[in-house]
DNA sequence: GTCTATAGCCAGATAGAC
DNA sequence: GTCTATCTGGCTATAGAC
């Protein structure tokens, strides 16, 4: 491994435990196991360091979101899929999605910039094919952005909240990764259960 | 409006919007319009100021999640009433999802100690209610803890990532709060659409 | 490329006048 | 109580030896 690499790893640990603020680079420094002079070296400050590493956070993610709002596949393949390969992903990834919100909140500004990019994933197709799909007489009729927003939150919520969710509910770490498993086929069911004619 | 009410409004709002690490204690005296030598003599050190306003915030959406807890009312009815209650109140302090869920995850052992005290809502009365109209028949066989996870992401993730769903989904504010508007009732009907027998 | 040492700045906190 | 001025520590960033 790179020493490169050692730091982006580094800094993806801590910027993500403590937020973009809150991470010092001493801290990162001594997470790679070298010194602090050599982030500098590789990526000149702290805000190229934590671009870098929200640009790979999200890069992972929204291939999943392209896939669901651009393949040919029914509306109901479609959230069985999302659903399974998101968690299924950020289950060894269990602080990315908090990351991620937490820092569009902290600085909307940044983010927006490569949300307004012509490569973001872009919702207008698969609206326009839940409605087809509700005039086929296939889905009740629903508001579409209100489905996406009930699969999102069903799908992300858990992680993003993490901490509070175990807490509020008492649970352990186990029983929330056996609860999550079952959310990978679950969430779907109920939800197309609930719209399909 | 007393100078200490002036910091404490002014501090609630750049904490939230910020997080602790990234708040400023003279945006906090900018934005309350008084020195900042007077944050100190009022509330002793950043620290305290801020577990003032977390505290306050997580106060005001605790009685909501305590109703739905231990009221008498069936899990039906709590439901209703809980998707009700918890968006009139957040629709009107959008960042305080966010904010609890952000601060959870910085800094989860200042977090816990307050609920871990007696006083946190505890929700094994509601998962054994649960158990009791599965067992009587009136809901079909589901895991409680799943249920109640269900209402919880319906409910409370499209405030706590605001930013990001409107992004995604390109919806406007105006849009949002019409959104949040019909999930009043929507989100009740829909799960207990799904699990009633 | 990797380190030590340090510059320079900024934010939290305090002293002290009024 | 409220202010101005200042101290102090810590953090980002750089200079410079090896």
């Amino acid at each position: 491994m790179t020493t490169e690499e050692k730091i982006f790893n580094a800094a993806r640990i801590v910027f993500q435990k403590k937020g973009f603020a809150g991470a010092r680079m001493q801290e990162i420094a001594d997470e790679a196991g070298i010194n602090k002079a050599m982030l500098h070296y590789c990526f000149k400050n702290k805000q190229l360091l934590f671009e870098a590493v929200f640009m790979n956070a999200f890069s992972q993610l929204a291939p999943q979101i392209k896939e669901i709002f651009t393949s040919g596949e029914s509306v109901f393949d479609k959230i069985k899929k999302f659903t399974h390969s998101y968690i299924s992903f950020v289950i060894h990834n269990p602080y990315l999605p908090q990351f991620i919100i937490q820092e569009m909140n902290n600085n909307p500004a940044f983010v927006m910039s490569f949300l307004n990019n012509e490569n973001r994933p872009n919702p207008t197709l698969l609206i326009t094919q839940i409605e087809k799909e509700i005039a086929d007489g296939i889905i009740k009729p629903v508001n579409p952005k209100q489905l996406l927003m009930d699969v999102f939150s069903m799908t992300v919520f858990p992680f993003a909240a993490q901490i509070l969710a175990k807490g509020m509910l008492q649970i352990s770490d186990a029983e929330f990764n056996q609860m999550m498993e079952e959310r990978k086929t679950s969430i779907a069911e109920q939800i197309i259960n609930s719209i399909k004619r």
